[in-house]
DNA sequence: CGTCAGTCTGAATCAAGCA
DNA sequence: TTGCTTGATTCAGACTGAC
């Protein structure tokens, strides 16, 4: 898994099998080392799901920014991320853009992240090459850097465009089931909230620095691959960097690629991918439509990691338990839901306050999961 | 107040008095019915301060950028007819964001709302034009519109650009202390939260039926005239509709001038913006920081004997100290130069603010400087 | 072992005025 | 236009080290 492959080697593998659709698999849980067009012209035609791109936001900063306390903040000044003009930053958003709807399934979808930078280019782009805009989504962070001299609303979001290949794609998946249950049984809204992705899940280098300036939480990859894949898909990333989707994809059980120019983020991703264990099918799971009759209301505390995927929930007395599924349902027996619909289930009622009736194990003790959306809420609050 | 001024009534009114940045206020506080573009083209240069724009976004598109994914027009048409649409759209947004670019002071901000089908397109076409993005703003729904198909997540959000009109224009209105305080003293940040405009604020005509489809909320054009006018500034809406620009900007004690082409929409934004009570002055005071201060140099401190020379200043942890001279500069060590020069020196930085660097003895404890700063502000505020 | 205070940092288009 | 001086300015969360 995560291994690294030449782009020479690739284009030798996918000449012997170029069948569209079909895949001789070598491309697949790799990452593909080399400039993002070229190695998307070396992929076969419609095989890959969805496509996750973080692409360079062309910042264009004037000096340098000192806080308050006069200490210098780290920005983004890599080579990577200068482009010489709008005109020239449209051109290669059009390149890559092109050569990875090639890629894409018909039935698959793209998702680009950006701020005000870059995201208008991308979206006016998507849209002149008939790509069809399904969404935008806000990701609002918790803790975004401030404003430090108070000129400015401080930066607290960056938006995400979520698009189907064509007007006409009709086939693309949305787990909305799954979505809603996993959203105390409301939709799921256009605006998500995530921490900026920093602690032990920042990948750091042997100096103690980090290894890539714009690691994405994989909290947010978790909710975007949830909602537009189903297990076993293949999810591509063009600008792979410190390898958030790809860890993310292994650990919910999709497939990925990666396409990565420096060797430095290859290293750091692949040895970050090998490290990430699975889940097993049982939670993987997805709920698809009513039949299921299953609706839950607590992903978020799976997202935030509150509740593990896996985990084991039971009552008060432990006369009932049920797994934790990484949609934001769970099982027991033969029977899979909500927390309210299992819990009325496993004791034969009619309804059930799941918040209340579930417990997980807190050292010694046990506690209401309801404990765990207060803290949630609390986060929340202080967010608005 | 809220007078219709019939388009060739302005263009000769204006004639009269062409002078850039003077105006005959004839056409303040009014709405222009005509051609957003060709009533812009009318009124003087740099004569607002601030711009708020809600363009439609599917103006010469017919049903384009709203269709339903089943769509009966055949493939070529569809895809021809979306190019022409988009197109068209661009170059409606170039022609009037240019016009507006020339009523705007250089020292004024435009701000633009859309969503996912237009406000890309906007946001490119402005960064085309050399406006400059200052934030991008989102408006956050409290009761957003359900999604009832079940295939997209919940549209819950629009967008909002602030942009000034060049990179160089710095002189553009930020109430940010204002908006800080009234935030819980906490930084405002880019995603806002209000209910869609519905209830008694909603326009309704004689059938009960709303007068206008896209009405927006009043709180949230309050805030963007808080925070980004002073009182008695223009603010100008070339796509006025139902009013509520106007309304707001009345009630806030700032000046309006509409654009309008339908007579029902001017009708009914007419009886609004009668009925609207202006706040007082009291109310209207917006807080402001030490950025609008009256200036008091620190020789100024020594003058008053609030600060002697000889006299002894430290950081806050006593780890440097400086000695005040009669001029008003500090010295230390072999150093010497003005609070901030000497602050930064001595810590080995490029630059310090020394109000808050140095403090003084007051009895036991140590008091920053710049407090004694707000002892001459009150004495000069009385003497007023 | 827990608590508390201090430190560090994150995709940043981040000053205004005058000579 | 450019360059220099003055002086205005930070939130949340994780980490570190003292006690």
């Amino acid at each position: 898994m995560a291994s690294v492959f030449p782009l020479a080697d690739l284009k030798a593998s996918v000449k012997s099998d170029p069948r569209p659709g079909s895949r001789s698999d070598s491309w697949v849980d790799t990452i593909i080392k080399g400039d993002c067009v070229s190695a998307l012209e070396a992929l076969p035609s419609h095989s890959v799901d969805i496509i996750f791109a973080d692409p360079p936001y062309n910042l264009q900063l004037g000096g340098t920014l000192h806080r308050p306390d006069q200490s210098l903040v780290d920005a983004v000044d890599d080579e990577w991320d200068q482009f010489a003009s709008f005109e020239a930053y449209d051109a290669f958003t059009r390149a890559w853009l092109l050569a990875c709807r090639r890629v894409l399934k018909p039935t698959g979808s793209i998702w680009v992240i950006g701020s005000y930078h870059n995201i208008f280019r991308v979206g006016a782009t998507l849209q002149d090459l008939n790509f069809w805009i399904l969404n935008d989504i806000i990701w609002r962070k918790t803790n975004p850097m401030p404003n430090f001299k108070g000129r400015r609303f401080q930066n607290a979001h960056e938006t995400m465009i979520w698009a189907s290949p064509s007007a006409k794609a009709k086939g693309y998946t949305f787990n909305y089931d799954a979505l809603k249950a996993a959203n105390d049984d409301v939709q799921m809204r256009s605006d998500w909230l995530f921490p900026i992705c920093n602690g032990s899940e920042r990948l750091k280098g042997e100096d103690g620095k980090k290894a890539h300036p714009t690691q994405k939480p994989e909290a947010l990859l978790a909710r975007v691959i949830m909602a537009s894949t189903k297990p076993g898909d293949i999810v591509l990333d063009p600008f792979f960097g410190s390898g958030t989707t790809g860890a993310v994809a292994k650990r919910l059980g999709r497939h990925f690629v990666g396409i990565e120019r420096e060797q430095d983020y290859i290293d750091a991703a692949s040895a970050r991918i090998a490290a990430v264990e699975p889940l097993g099918k049982a939670e993987l799971t997805v709920m698809t439509g009513k039949k299921a009759e299953v609706r839950v209301a607590f992903n978020v505390l799976v997202e935030s990691g509150l509740i593990k995927p896996g985990q084991v929930l039971t009552d008060a007395r432990r006369r009932y338990s049920a797994i934790v599924r990484a949609d934001g349902t769970v099982a027991s027996g033969g029977e899979a839901g909500s927390i309210h619909r299992l819990g009325a289930k496993v004791q034969g009622l009619d309804a059930c306050n799941g918040w209340t009736f579930w417990h997980f194990e807190d050292g010694q003790s046990l506690r209401p999961i309801d404990d765990l959306r207060s803290v949630i809420r609390s986060d929340l609050a202080k967010a608005e």
